[in-house]
DNA sequence: AAGGATATCAACCGCAGAACC
DNA sequence: AGGTTCTGCGGTTGATATCCT
C-alpha cells in the first residue's frame, strides 16, 4: 500500500513551536474547529505538517488540559489502569481528565516506573520484582489464585448457545489464569472502538490484562448480545454470521473495599436497591453524550464534575452495558 | 565555574485501521 | 475490490533543564 508523505517536508518547520505558531493554531481551531489536520497548516498559514499541528493542539494547546503536577490520586489511578490496560496510554488518558496520553506516557517512564521499582514492583508486570514468571504458576500463591479464580468464574450455563441468557462472570481479582477468557472480548471491544485501531499493540498488551490491583476487583460477565442488539444486527447486516454469537461483556462489577453499597445497572439506566433510577451515562460523566437517555443526573448535579470515564465507557473501549458495585 | 551525567518532556516517526473514492 | 488518504497510537528521539562532582 503506497502512501504519500503527510506533508511537504522541505517546506515545513520542525522542532519546538514558537509563540506565533501557537497563536495561529489556536486562532484557527477556535474559528474552524478541530479536524482536517492535513489541510489545516496551509489554511492556518503554518509551515508545519498536519500531524505536528494535531499533536501540538492535543498535547499542549487544548484549553481543557490540566497541566501541573500529577496528584497522588492520579498516580495510583494510572498504576491501576496500567495494570489492567498495559501501555494503552490513550485509554489511560481517557480516564484522566485534562491529561494527555503523551503526558501520561512520559510521566510513567520518568516517575511511576521508578516509584514502582522502589516499591519492589516490576512496572511491566506489576508483580514483585523477584517474582519471576516461571515460578508464578507453581508457587503457593499461584495455586490459591487458580482456585479462587475458578470459583469466580460463575457461568450460569455451560455454553453460549443462541437464544439462551448465558452469563459468565469473570472476576479480575485473582484472575491471572483466566486472562485468556477475557482477552478475546477485550480485544474485540478494543478493535471495534479504538479510534486509531491498533491491533498489533493490543496483542502485545493483552497478556497483561490481569489482576494486579488488590483493591480493585473487576468482574466481567460475558453473555450473548442483548435482544435489541440482535435485532440491530439482523436488520443492519444481511451477511450476519448468525451461527456465531459474538460474546458480549455485560457487566463490570467493581468490588472496592471502601464501597460496599451496591450500584446495579442495566442498560443505560441503573437503579439503586432503593429503586432510585439513575442514568448510566450520567453516572459516568457522559450525560451529554448520545448514550445519555435522561435529562437529569445523579443527585441533581452534573456527574461530569467527577471527570472520570472509568474503564472507557466514554471512549467505548470497554462498552459494558451495565455496571455493578458491591 | 565547568562540564559531565541524568532527568524531563515536547515533538517526531512509523505503523496500522478506518474512511473514502 | 483495491488503492489512497486521513487519523490516531505507542515508541523513540533530542533539546533543554537540573543535578552532581
Amino acid at each position: 500500500m503506497g502512501r504519500s508523505p503527510c506533508c511537504e517536508k522541505a517546506h515545513t518547520n520542525k522542532g519546538a513551536w514558537t509563540k506565533e505558531e501557537d497563536d495561529r493554531l489556536i486562532a484557527y481551531i477556535r474559528a474552524h474547529g478541530e479536524g482536517c489536520w492535513r489541510s489545516l497548516p496551509k489554511a492556518a498559514g503554518l509551515l508545519r505538517c498536519g500531524k505536528s499541528c494535531r499533536l501540538r493542539w492535543i498535547n499542549y494547546l487544548r484549553p481543557d488540559l490540566k497541566r501541573g503536577n500529577f496528584t497522588e490520586e492520579e498516580d495510583e489511578l494510572i498504576i491501576k489502569l496500567h495494570s489492567l490496560l498495559g501501555n494503552k496510554w490513550s485509554l489511560i488518558a481517557g480516564r484522566l481528565p485534562g491529561r494527555t496520553d503523551n503526558e501520561i506516557k512520559n510521566y510513567w517512564n520518568t516517575h511511576i516506573r521508578r516509584k514502582l521499582l522502589n516499591r519492589g514492583i516490576d512496572p511491566a508486570t506489576h508483580r514483585p520484582v523477584n517474582d519471576n514468571p516461571t515460578s508464578h504458576h507453581t508457587n503457593t500463591n499461584a495455586t490459591a489464585t487458580t482456585t479462587a479464580t475458578a470459583a469466580n468464574i460463575n457461568n450460569n450455563n455451560s455454553s453460549l448457545d443462541v437464544g439462551t441468557t448465558t452469563t459468565t462472570t469473570i472476576s479480575f481479582a485473582n484472575a491471572t489464569p483466566i486472562t485468556h477468557l477475557v482477552k478475546e472480548e477485550v480485544e474485540d471491544e478494543a478493535k471495534h472502538n479504538s479510534d486509531g485501531g491498533d491491533r498489533r499493540k493490543i496483542k502485545n498488551t493483552l497478556p497483561e490484562i490481569q489482576e494486579r490491583c488488590p483493591d480493585l476487583n473487576l468482574e466481567l460477565r460475558i453473555s450473548p448480545p442483548h435482544h435489541h442488539q440482535q435485532q440491530q444486527n439482523n436488520s443492519s447486516s444481511s451477511s450476519s454470521s448468525s451461527s456465531y454469537i459474538q460474546p458480549q461483556i455485560q457487566h463490570v462489577n467493581f468490588h472496592h473495599h471502601h464501597h460496599q453499597q451496591p450500584l446495579k445497572t442495566g442498560g443505560r439506566t441503573s437503579s439503586f436497591p432503593s429503586g432510585t433510577t439513575i442514568c448510566f451515562a450520567c453516572s459516568l460523566g457522559i450525560e451529554n453524550s448520545k448514550e445519555c437517555s435522561c435529562t437529569t443526573s445523579l443527585n441533581g448535579t452534573s456527574s461530569s464534575s467527577t471527570g472520570y470515564d472509568f474503564l472507557g465507557l466514554k471512549t467505548g473501549v470497554l462498552d459494558y452495558r451495565s455496571l455493578e458495585m458491591k
